[in-house]
DNA sequence: TAAAATTATATTGCGCACAATGTAAATTAA
DNA sequence: TTAATTTACATTGTGCGCAATATAATTTTA
């Protein structure tokens, strides 16, 4: 049998396997917070701009399309960890605001990325050369789809 | 704000997105084949041992659990790919194995891994420590986890 | 300004992914 | 050998992730 069709030479396969690897370190650490992992990134992105931000720019920001983040951000807000707007500007648009309890949230959840980075067993040297490798891929990728 | 939760510092975004949008690059080409790219890995797995296997050992090999496997296997046997049959040995055991069909389809997907290798936009030497920069950190996520 | 095109969001449907639970067969222990 | 445990698989329920479609608001064009 060639080389090329064997599973454990696919790259896709080991980064699927190291994404639900990863995924699955979260989750314990999340679940404290009430959070799943695609939410937690919602809040990261809603933590750091620190304004009501559209539901299109979170789509744009998080690379999901609104099939996906309509029904989270509407369980998140059942969560009561966002608030979910119309604008008066523009109709059209959805304003997703953190809640008191989303920002007071924050608090807690700076304690995940050092245990994570921990996790990795990586050096910050390393980590810093894998994120650039990454994203060389990530551009790559993007490039021919 | 620290850098610490900002989104892209983030090692599990970029694995996330790299994940998304590798897996975007295989389903125009898996289309073809009728596969989505889960059931891809399956047939490799299967194209690889070439006889029977038992659900659990593909579980094992593939990182999925039953709740995973057990109904996207009864989709691929529709779909004429595969069929599922009872042990006679251990008759707790289903063994999968290739149709006339699904072995035919490998001839097509010995095209995929070359043209996923262009896109990726590496060299053979960059791909390799890449490969082994991730099973390294793969090695150590699962340690921690 | 009225019609056409675009934009932002929501909804539907399907396929994972996984935790939790159920069940039948096989193994182990008593 | 019977009872308890383990193993393999299936099922249920929930939450993504995304393609396809629908709708209302805005913008562009004629």
């Amino acid at each position: 049998m060639s080389e090329h069709l064997k599973l454990n030479n696919q790259l896709c396969f080991r980064i699927y396997k190291l994404n639900k690897s990863v995924t699955k370190l979260y989750v314990p650490l999340l679940k404290k917070l009430s959070l799943t992992y695609p939410q937690y990134l919602v809040m990261l992105a809603l933590w750091e701009v620190n304004q009501p931000v559209s539901i299109k720019k979170l789509c744009i920001q998080l690379e999901l399309d609104t099939g996906t983040l309509s029904p989270l951000l509407k369980r998140m807000e059942a969560l009561a960890f966002i608030k979910r707007v119309r604008s008066t500007k523009d109709e059209r648009l959805v304003l997703i605001e953190l809640t008191a309890k989303g920002k007071h949230l924050k608090k807690e959840a700076e304690l995940i990325p050092a245990q994570l980075f921990c996790s990795t067993g990586l050096t910050k040297e390393e980590l810093v050369m894998l994120q650039q490798s990454l994203d060389s891929l990530l551009n790559n990728v993007k490039l021919h789809s």
